[in-house]
Order: structure tokens, then sequence, then C-alpha cells
DNA sequence: CTGCAATGTCATCATTTGTTTACTTGTCGC
DNA sequence: GCGACAAGTAAACAAATGATGACATTGCAG
């Protein structure tokens, strides 16, 4: 009685990703202890047992999904030109649906479940998004001063992406990339050094 | 026993303010779900079947802490001069401790319990704080355009806030109100209407 | 085909969490 | 003082939650 057609088979592998890609959405949209395992594991469409079978635990799976959050900001780091930073802002936070994995794992770091090894990695990679910011704007290794700059643009994303996702806020949610861009172009010459002259 | 020099009572209205003070710092940390209403009762030094007995549910209370925030921030518009918006913002988001309820407030404005009616709340006061922003920086009643700049500066306060308080991203975290001032004109310049000539 | 490891399911456990109920203690008008 | 009502306490309950172990099923090596 089972259809032959689908290709469907036991494959650990499989519903392991499948567990993480569900515990992702999950665990961005409505943070750590607001997500119940039961959740992730009907959204999954798997059995509640697997999380801890492939995770451990609660915890194991949110740091596994963290993981993810962590190659994904890395990889689309390297994508960032040394000009454009603009653009790429704009892309990132108002792009269009197939980018929106980027956009869930910027709101996974700033989730936090309690633990302070993972919020040990949140920092450190949020950091280090902000020195390659500074890096692309200014060039040679930034001081306390450039690293401040990067890290107020930095918020500045986080808090769009935020807004937009979880308040529905308009009509910033609503706005295109095009219509971002203009803003964004404008503060990212402001605040970054390399545009125009910082100090009047 | 008891010690004559206290002037402690049963006091209703005082026990209510002890546990809404707790309940709005544990909530703005923690978020609504991470946080227990035994936490709260411990912190604030009272029975927990009080927070039924004063707010009739967890819920009742959360929405308590919201309306109080909501008075908090509307408060503090009206102290916004026409000028110095970057100069408000720098002193909101790195002031001294004794500014920190306001902190709070905006934190508090981020945190959801699910109940769709109090998250209308937190829009609408979103809504309105950035209405307050683009007026102040455009005069006129503003546009779409000029809402959603407004919306981006407001974007970039609240995620300063969130990196410093929930993550402690440094040197963000450890700007003074006068490091931060420099970046945030720069950035209120050149972001809303009225400094610089927007589009070039 | 058959055994056996891998994969998945079911039932259940111990805690935690929000809430309620019955009770005790303090306060203040009389 | 005293009694009635307000304020506070303690115990307990039901539901929810994370986790576990025994059992079933699949699929592949031999």
């Amino acid at each position: 009685m089972t259809d032959p057609t689908q290709p469907r088979r036991r494959d650990a592998g499989r519903t392991r990703q499948i567990l993480l890609e569900a515990a992702r959405t999950r665990f961005a949209r409505d943070g750590y202890a607001a997500t119940t395992v039961r959740d992730i594991a009907e959204e999954a469409g798997v059995n509640v047992a697997l999380i801890n079978r492939y995770f451990t635990s609660k915890e194991g799976l949110f740091e596994a999904c963290l993981t993810t959050a962590v190659t994904d900001v890395r990889k689309d780091e390297n994508g960032v030109p040394v000009d454009g930073i603009a653009e790429g802002i704009a892309r990132r936070v108002g792009g269009s649906f197939d980018d929106d994995r980027l956009r869930v794992a910027l709101l996974l770091l700033l989730r936090s479940s309690g633990d302070d090894r993972v919020d040990d990695l949140r920092r450190s990679v949020l950091h280090a998004v902000s020195e390659k910011l500074a890096i692309a704007a200014g060039g040679a290794e930034p001081d306390d001063a450039a690293l401040l700059r990067a890290q107020i643009v930095l918020a500045t994303t986080l808090g769009i992406v935020t807004l937009r996702s979880s308040l529905g806020l308009q009509p910033l949610t609503s706005a295109t990339e095009e219509q971002l861009l203009g803003p964004l172009r404008d503060l990212v010459q402001a605040v970054l050094p390399g545009g125009h002259p910082p100090h009047r």
C-alpha cells in the first residue's frame, strides 16, 4: 500500500536536516523558551523523540541551529564587495524570499538559550561581522572608533530585520529593497569612514 | 521582634509596584516565555500568588508592564526638541544609569507574549514614535518615505539598545554617551530629512 | 532469505509552570 | 480591645514540557 513512486526511505541525515530547518525558523521567530520541542517536531512532521536522538537535547538542537546560522553568515561575508555596503544590507534585509535563510540566521544570532558558552559564540560572530564591516569601509585594521561605527550600522541592520519580521511595523515591513536602498546609502556613507568626512 | 524603625506595613499598592518593577526588568532582559512567575516573585521578595491576585495572570502582569513602558515612552517623546535628535538618542541609549528606565521600556516594546491585542499595542506605540521622529525631523505630516527613514533611525536605536543590553557587544557596550554622539549625529543628519539634501 | 543494526514510534516519567484554594496574619475603624 | 476586612502565605493541582526506555519497523549485508 506504500506509494512506490515516492523514493521515501528512512534517512537519518534527511530527517536531521528537516528537524534543523524547522527548529531554525521556530527559534528565530519565537525565541528559545517560547518554542517547545513538540512544536518543532510537529512542524518537521517528525517524532518528538528524534530530537533527543539526533541532538541530545533541546539545547543541543539550538546550538546546532546557531552553528548553521554562523556558517550562513560567514559564507555571506565573503560575498561583500568593498564598495556597495549599503546595497548588500538592503539586499539582506529586504531581498527576495530566497534570501530568507540569511535573515533567519541573523535573527537566530539575537536569540539566547541562556547557555553562556553559546552566548559567547553569538557575541564572537557578531563581533567578527562588525570587524569585517569596518575593514570593508575603512581599509586597514580598525580602531575602536571605527569598530563602534560599524557596530552601529550592524545595529541598524538587526533592528530593521527585527522590526520587519517580528513587529510588522509599517511602512518599514512593506518597503522593497529599492526603497530601502536610498536611506541605507545615506546612512552607510555618513556613518562609516570612507564616505563624506566624518567630522565636520 | 519586628523592627519598629522600619515603616514596613502591608501596602497593596506598594507590593503591586514592586512586582511591576521586578517584572519589567525580567521581562525586558529575558523575554516573556523565559521569565517565570516564580522568578519575578522571588526578585520582588513577594509571594507568587500575589501576581495572580493583583494582575490576574502572567499575561495581565506583562500587559501592565507594557502599559508602564508605553507611558514612559510617551512621556519621553514630549521632551524631544525639534533639533538635537541625535543628542536625544545618544542620551537614551547610552545615558547614565538613572535613565535606565527608558531603556527597559524600549526593550519591553520588543518583547512579545504571543497575545495579538498586546502586540497591536506594541506596534502602534512604535509607529507613533516613528511618526513623532519624522515630524521632528521634517516638520509637516510625513509621507511614507519620510516615515520609512524615521523607522530606520528607530531601528538603529532599538538595535543599539539590544546589542548593548543582551549581547554585550564590544566596544559598543562600553561606549559612552559622548562617544556615541558623533556617529549618531552623522547618522541622523544623513538619514532624516532636514540635514544634508537626502538625494544627491 | 535472514538476521541485525539503524531508524522510527509509543507510552511514560520527573519537573516545571501557571493558577487556585484554604488558611493565617496584620490593620484599622469602632 | 475587638472584630471584620484586607494583605499575605503555604500547599496543592492540572497542564505542559523535556527527556527516556522499551518496543516496532525498515532496510541492507551476508
